[in-house]
DNA sequence: TATGAATGAGAATTCATTCAT
DNA sequence: GATGAATGAATTCTCATTCAT
């Protein structure tokens, strides 16, 4: 019995769930697997989570809060929509690539999708925030834009690509200047257009 | 019971199957379900699959082969880049709005995901088709990209978000039309650019 | 894999059940055992019931409705008092020597009980039953009773006592003519009472 | 921690642990709920208590001891069998009444009844008091019983069935003094009889 | 072909008990 | 004395798969 304090000890269930959550799949990691990648014993999984929801939830949040943090401070004295585009999209497809895992919080359970409020009300500030950078460059001129919200969601759909990419299919990836490069050219306002 | 020929029996599984599938992920779909969902008993289901993963492999080489051809006569005679690329986003969005259970196609199991070299050629086929589109249109010096390869792969990515939004996020849709727009504009080659 | 009519397992299952529940208890009786005293295997006995409580109620619902049956029958055709009152006590305890595992009907899971409503709605008939013999050995003349209602319960209770000396305490158990003497001897009515 | 004396904190366990039994039952009173509602650690428990049994054990000793007094002290100085069995019956009546969880002491587990030697013990004396009223009775001409024991088992058993009714049925439950009035009618000499 | 009863392995979860601190 | 993290065995329940009919 490897006495640790609780909370170390919640750290490193953590960290292997990630690990196996991101592996297999909520369905398929077990409270078994993940009590072994972590080194301890079922029952203590429960000694920290109330269930495997829980458990699931924990983690999400955590990134959740991360994104945001890190999101925010980077965008925080950006005044140049274009500049602020090419941040956005840049952080995103680096924090993919380096928390490939990541793709948790894309976790669909189909019928009762887990944390799904949450999630969406996650997701929905990313979009808001494309959308008023767009908003600001149709407004500065440099872009241009029927409809801020509706650019905003594509290129949100891209990074979402981008995060399953990740898991199932990495020849499909892409280069995240690649990206800034035709998203800006598409939004580029033109004399002739 | 209703005797039917077994071509017929099976097609009506496939239907069943694809629902349920669709409805509850890979996983959370038992093999009782499909089989109450097609009217029939659980053995027949073995009469005509080897088992689970047997009948899930056969649906989605149905939809390859559905959307390999559907995709391959609409670009058939076009020869315009730009009508081409069009024609392949709405296409895209246009089938993943109608059969919102195409989503399996994306399905991950993890660890070992079912089926990944036939998906994976599947998807290689897929961005071959848009770089080819797009090499067309830079040497016809309508479009303009450093990396036709790497442009394949973003747009790519945009119709990959698609999918999943439609499972999980449908606030995130965007109009085929406004994805167009964009793309186009992103690839059009300009005198001051 | 010893093949089975269906309803012949279900039997099968409930017989063994009722042993199991009535030796052990509800919380103490596990599946397993059941499963075992059934020899079948666990999953069979989901196959036939949802869980273990829709077992349990299964169950104690075809107790109530034999008791229900087997009381109504004898009592049917009696119109003296005294003679109903000594039918009515001698089947409960005839019947609860017999089958001693209807201790399950009383069962009390603490928080909430399985199956209450049904279960008070069979106590509570029984009461009645009691009561409308006694109202009617009052306005005969031959009973002796402030509250008919109330005089019910008590014979009621010295019922239910019987049933779980049954179980846990053999050595209180009395003969039903005991009972009845006692009982009959407390309703009557006296000229000098 | 607020340091105590070893003998308060196991008191303040018992009483913790009088309340979860009675509200749970045994089997589903955890050592945990009982910890937090004595307001210890787990540990402590057994610092106190050898194991859960122990602490059960421990329970049903007091109450036996209680209840031995209490009813030795109120028959104490009665001479009268007919005052003797009121005051039997509406001290039982009450006490249960007051100490719903007097339940806890007829506590079947099933299979190996814990302590059941000692509570059989304790039922046989207070049979054996009820007898010897009965025949104390029966001698002094003011009672008529052919078996003293019988009777005073079916007295006995009116009292098991209001614990019980207590718990599963408060439907059921009767005054003590109409209990009273039937069976001192019931064990009435008469001259007719 | 078709059925559906039966299986057994494995899932999530709970809990009495131990023991390093 | 006191703590509470850790354990492991047991519990309920699910499900892909098999096979006698």
């Amino acid at each position: 019995m490897n006495k640790r304090s609780g909370e170390e000890s919640k750290r490193n269930i953590i960290a292997a769930a990630i690990q196996v959550f991101a592996d297999y799949g909520y369905d398929n990691a077990s409270m078994r697997m993940i009590a072994q990648a972590a080194g301890v014993s079922v029952g203590t999984l429960y000694l920290h989570f109330k269930n495997k929801d829980d458990l699931y939830l924990t983690i999400t949040k955590e990134w959740i809060d991360d994104l945001n943090e890190l999101t925010n401070r980077a965008l925080d004295r950006i005044d140049d929509p274009r500049t602020a585009i090419t941040v956005f999209i840049t952080i995103s497809i680096d924090y993919t690539r380096e928390h490939r895992e990541m793709i948790l919080l894309q976790g669909r359970k189909f019928g009762r999708c887990l944390g799904l409020e949450q999630k969406q009300q996650f997701f929905r500030k990313r979009r808001q925030l494309l959308t008023d950078i767009v908003q600001r460059g149709v407004t500065e001129g440099v872009f241009r834009s029927d409809d801020p919200a509706e650019t905003a969601r594509i290129i949100f759909n891209v990074l979402r690509g981008f995060i399953f990419s990740m898991l199932i299919d990495e020849e499909a990836l892409f280069r995240a200047e690649a990206c800034v490069d035709l998203v800006l050219n598409g939004l580029r306002r033109r004399n002739n257009g």
